[in-house]
DNA sequence: AGCGGTACCGTGAGCGCTCACGAGAGCGGT
DNA sequence: ACCGCTCTCGTGAGCGCTCACGGTACCGCT
């Protein structure tokens, strides 16, 4: 599986100590810079190291001193920017804390997810992330381990998670659109699971508050061109739509290209208003109006999170679990 | 330093055994799906594994089966697009080796990247990355560990790197400009330790083998902002400039900005042509021209060259160390 | 009864390191 | 000469786990 194969037996710690002359203790205590060692023993012993090649090694380190705490931190795409920043965010709070978070990209594929839940269990102290593998399959997997979930509903009381609140933040995006005169808005959802996302239940309930028919939905992938062609869908089924809620931001993205592609001004001809709030939605044309939400916060509450589990304090208050959303203008809508 | 304090003594396997009435080995075998064990008891065992919360230490497992391997990737900003998608490419050639990456962000300060040099020595077993201290520091702090340096000039044998080969690329970009006619070219150069970059040089031969002036040079922190505030100074000190060359994308992709707030229009009054290619520029408007390398390729030769370190490989071939780069036309030039 | 074989399970050792202790040397003070 | 103390260094134990053994029970067969 690794390295090691018949190779030559590692240098330790006390080959170290004999080729320099001395007791292991000794050698510990030149190289972690302890004291009660004289300087001259020392450079000797720090010398006759490097001349062997010596480094120590992490398990027996880790064994006896159990100071080191490592998440799992687990995406289906580092390359989505959501997910970037949410790695970023739990990166940002594990150093904090001085823990190590030892990343991985399943690639939205749930073979792989399946892999690597199965070597992580061994591997880290916790899981932080986002899983889409069945509940139960998730805590065989991970025997006992604290999990974080981010961004999912889960019905066992064995896993924590972080929670995005959209109603608000979805609320004032519609009734921007219908202060904006918009009568017929559409919505790209995205398509996972069969069932409609809890962002589409956001956009039913603030579209019947105001009155109005929610029943114009296309489904896309989470990409870019799953926007585009989603947005074509939609137009092609319902033509009097003049503004489109999105999934998230990458599809309003994709969006935004489908509508120049087919010759519609935004938001004169079509307004788009995302979700998320990416830094990438004010870098394309014309910046995109959306459903902001804190996406490193979201990363580091999760670490937080897992770091309360970890230490069994207590249970956090619900706002320590949610992010809020609010409507960001630019120029999209 | 973690979790641990005084808190209650953790679970073992001895624990376990005992409050199963079984042997260690039993449970070890119970909990690894080893055979030569009863049904009955196993399912016994597990249970009161998991009753008891048990959970096996990493840190003894690791050191008796020594067959775990983690690489340290250090980066300056996760949120740096073309660091991202290095990061993707180690991640993967990583999943291949079924290799753990601990990933951290120094945010580009010096003294985070010394922090992270100094904790990570004793919890990976290689370190790949963007690395910006001194050789020596970076040499005192692994002391001895595997290091594969990206995309940077080093002068000890010390360690490895990954080269960027730039030349034709960027001198295929110089002459895409000439040939449309333009003159008069500047570039936007990233403000890196005072001395010009690499790719200032390619840059600088690329124009003389043209016959050109390379003197119109700004200097761009980088982020998006820092192109656009570069680019209007370039513009201001060199107002005949028609064409830019860039750093990176990101740079290219403020300068696209600023052009375009200045009432430029991009390409007709200012061409405009980045480095690193980007998934990025293909979603500015418009698409930005640029001289591609394959990044997450970066990412992967990092992590190949750190598993031929760990394994006393022989040395590899020049090409296996660098990645070429190649025009990409767009619509920005 | 005796034998080999199989299925289970336990025992010692050891992975490489650090921690708590104790030991010796040297030195000054009384 | 004695005690105190400081500085330096070594020794046993143990962190929690797995591996290579060895042992017991029970089966069927000659």
């Amino acid at each position: 599986m690794a390295s090691s194969g018949t190779g030559p037996r590692r240098v330790t710690i006390d080959d170290v100590a004999q080729a320099a002359g001395v007791s292991r203790q000794t050698v510990s205590r030149a190289l972690n810079d302890k004291g009660e060692i004289g300087v001259s023993t020392k450079q000797r012993v720090l010398d006759t190291a490097l001349a062997l090649g010596y480094r120590p090694s992490r398990f027996a380190r880790g064994l006896v001193r159990q100071d080191t705490v490592s998440v799992g931190l687990v995406i289906p795409d580092l390359l989505n920017p959501f997910f970037t920043e949410v790695a970023a965010g739990a990166l940002e709070a594990a150093r904090d804390r001085s823990w190590h978070v030892v990343v991985y990209d399943t690639g939205d594929r749930a073979e792989e997810e399946r892999a690597t839940l199965e070597v992580i269990a061994s591997q880290v102290d916790a899981v932080v992330g986002y899983l889409s593998l069945p509940e139960d399959e998730i805590d065989k997997l991970t025997r006992g381990l604290p999990v974080v979930l981010i961004d999912r509903e889960h019905r066992t009381q064995r896993f924590s998670s972080i929670r995005i609140d959209g109603e608000s933040g979805v609320h004032a995006a519609i009734r921007h659109l219908t202060e904006a005169g918009h009568r017929h808005i559409g919505m790209l959802d995205h398509a996972e699971r069969s069932e409609p996302s809890i962002r589409h239940r956001w956009f039913d309930a603030a579209m019947s508050a105001c009155g109005l028919d929610a029943s114009s939905v296309a489904r896309a992938d989470q990409s870019v061109e799953g926007g585009e062609d989603a947005l074509q869908e939609l137009l092609g089924r319902y033509p009097g739509i003049t503004a489109v809620f999105t999934f998230n931001d990458i599809i309003a993205i994709g969006a935004l290209r489908a509508a120049r592609r087919t010759g519609r001004q935004v938001p004169r001809d079509l307004a788009v208003i995302g979700f998320d709030g990416l830094r990438l939605g004010t870098l394309v044309e014309p910046p995109l109006t959306t459903v902001a939400l804190d996406t490193r916060r979201l990363g580091a509450l999760a670490v937080e999170q897992a770091a309360r589990l970890l230490t069994g304090g207590g249970p956090p208050h619900a706002d320590e679990l949610t992010v809020r959303t609010e409507l960001r203008l630019r120029e999209s809508a």
